[in-house]
DNA sequence: TTTTGAGTTGTTCGA
DNA sequence: GTCGAACAACTCAAA
């Protein structure tokens, strides 16, 4: 029987893989995990941890279909060659991966011998969704009618293969997740299809509200299994037309279609770094690439430790930091108060969130960066800028999200909770919460900050 | 080629 | 308290 390497990369799952049905279709299928350094290097612990847990439960379904997972460390390329000498395999597919560095890597690899991609991490591969004149879109709206008139009636979606009987081959053993582990997150295809069956089943149809508001549990909280590819974006997208289908009123039908639209943000900013990988270095716009921006070593290191005595933004950033996730609402928020309130450069904001994020990804992360700041493609106005106190008590209005990541602030009454500085003096004593002792005085007011950005922004897009 | 309609997520001000 | 306008014009996409 011919062999084929599953090279795994960003698709730890069975179900609807096109790569693993590929290699499945020629042969045995020999599953390969390339740890590479110059990747590891810079991924912390902590997403690392999640991969590798997720690779744990890979190995364990692997195992429960007679296969096995074989883990190397090395260049891809001369390691991938090693396996094949060593193996027998003759070709070797993969997910298609379209961030830059996945993009030269697998180039560099392709000159040693044809390595066979295959579409799978989006619905539409990024070189698809294109105007009539074959350029890239720019401006979401355009881009998602394009993506949606693309759907097939169904999207067909590819099982997972019942056996995967092959040999094992020396493997290294994977680090101990467990310093990390991660209740909150476990690691798992199971996990991951456990969360969107629940999701579309019940939750989904209260999105379209529900989304915003901090305190409760309404998005999906899937992200690290999409960065991951424990759950395809096929898989999930699918989930949200068969609810659109189905729905029993308008209400829900489109509380789905704003989900979908969620997802389709993502391939959107796939698709933006696919064709101007530029983005990871500068602003998209180049008016706004002049901008002077503040050099606020301690504004930025309160912003990271949650303690800019605002509380919306201290406990989402205490959160991050603790769980390494963040509700989408707080990380608009937070990104705006870093840009918009302290002028701090919106790529120091970028790399904290990629070193602190399970769902940590280059092109969401940067997309969402470039959106906030009012840099990137179909961005926000720059003179849109998130009020922090405007902010918590519309999305947590009884201050709930504040008090679970903020301990200090756990007895203050409602109508405080989100200007804690207001409190009568005796009352902070009274509560032990005492501002500028026990929780930090706001390090810059909101309203001159605005100021401050309309004016530096106005400035440097008028001038062009 | 020219024209036209449209564009995620907000806030503030003044009537 | 509620509402529309202003914020700033500009670029994109499609006809």
């Amino acid at each position: 029987m011919p062999k084929a390497i599953w090279w795994i990369r960003r698709d730890l799952r069975l179900a609807d893989n096109p790569a693993l049905c590929a290699a499945f279709a020629l042969g045995t299928v020999i599953p390969v995990f390339i740890r590479d350094p110059h990747l590891l290097e810079r991924t912390p612990a902590r997403r690392q941890a999640f991969l590798f847990a997720g690779l744990r439960a890979l190995e364990a379904g692997l195992r429960a279909r007679g296969g096995h997972l074989t883990v190397r460390t090395g260049e891809a390329g001369e390691t991938l060659s090693g396996l094949m000498a060593e193996t027998g395999a003759e070709t070797v597919w993969a997910e298609e991966d379209y961030t830059p560095y996945a993009r030269a890597r697998d180039e560099k690899v392709a000159r040693t011998f044809p390595l066979r991609l295959t579409a799978g991490q989006t619905v539409h591969p990024p070189q698809s969704v294109l105007k009539a004149d074959r350029s890239p879109y720019t401006v979401f709206t355009p881009y998602s009618r394009a993506w949606k008139a693309m759907l097939p009636p169904r999207i067909t979606l590819l099982p997972a293969p019942a056996r995967l009987d092959s040999s094992a081959y020396p493997s290294e053993e994977l680090p101990d997740p467990a310093p990390y582990r991660q209740a909150l997150f476990p690691a798992s295809e199971a996990e991951a299809r456990r969360r969107l069956d629940a999701f579309l089943d019940k939750r989904i149809s209260a999105y379209g509200e529900a989304r915003n508001r901090m305190d409760l549990d309404g998005t999906s909280s899937l992200s690290p299994y999409i960065r991951f590819g424990m759950i395809s974006l096929r898989q999930a997208a699918s989930g949200a037309l068969e609810v659109m289908r189905q729905a029993s009123n308008s209400a829900a039908e489109k509380s789905a279609e704003t989900w979908l639209n969620e997802l389709i943000w993502r391939e959107f900013y796939v698709a933006i770094l696919y064709h101007f990988p530029a983005v990871l270095r500068a602003s998209f716009r180049p008016d706004l690439r002049s901008i002077a921006w503040a050099a606020d070593p301690s504004g930025l290191e309160a912003w990271k430790m949650g303690q800019t005595g605002y509380p919306v933004v201290d406990a989402a950033m205490r959160q991050l930091l603790q769980t390494g996730w963040m509700h989408n609402r707080a990380r608009m928020i937070t990104a705006s108060f870093l840009v918009k309130d302290l002028l701090v450069d919106w790529r120091l904001g970028e790399r904290w969130f990629m070193q602190n994020l399970l769902d940590g990804d280059p092109a969401a992360n940067n997309g969402g960066w470039q959106w906030t700041a009012g840099t990137g493609t179909d961005a926000a106005p720059y003179f849109r800028v998130f009020n922090p106190i405007l902010q918590g008590q519309k999305f947590d209005p009884l201050g709930e999200a504040v008090r679970r990541w903020l301990p200090e602030l756990a007895n203050v009454p409602v109508q405080y909770i989100h200007t804690p500085w207001t409190m009568p003096v005796e009352l902070q004593t009274h509560l032990g919460c005492v501002i500028g002792r026990d929780y930090p005085a706001p390090i810059i007011q909101h309203d001159s900050a605005r100021q401050r950005i309309l004016h530096v922004y106005g400035a440097a897009s008028r001038k062009g």
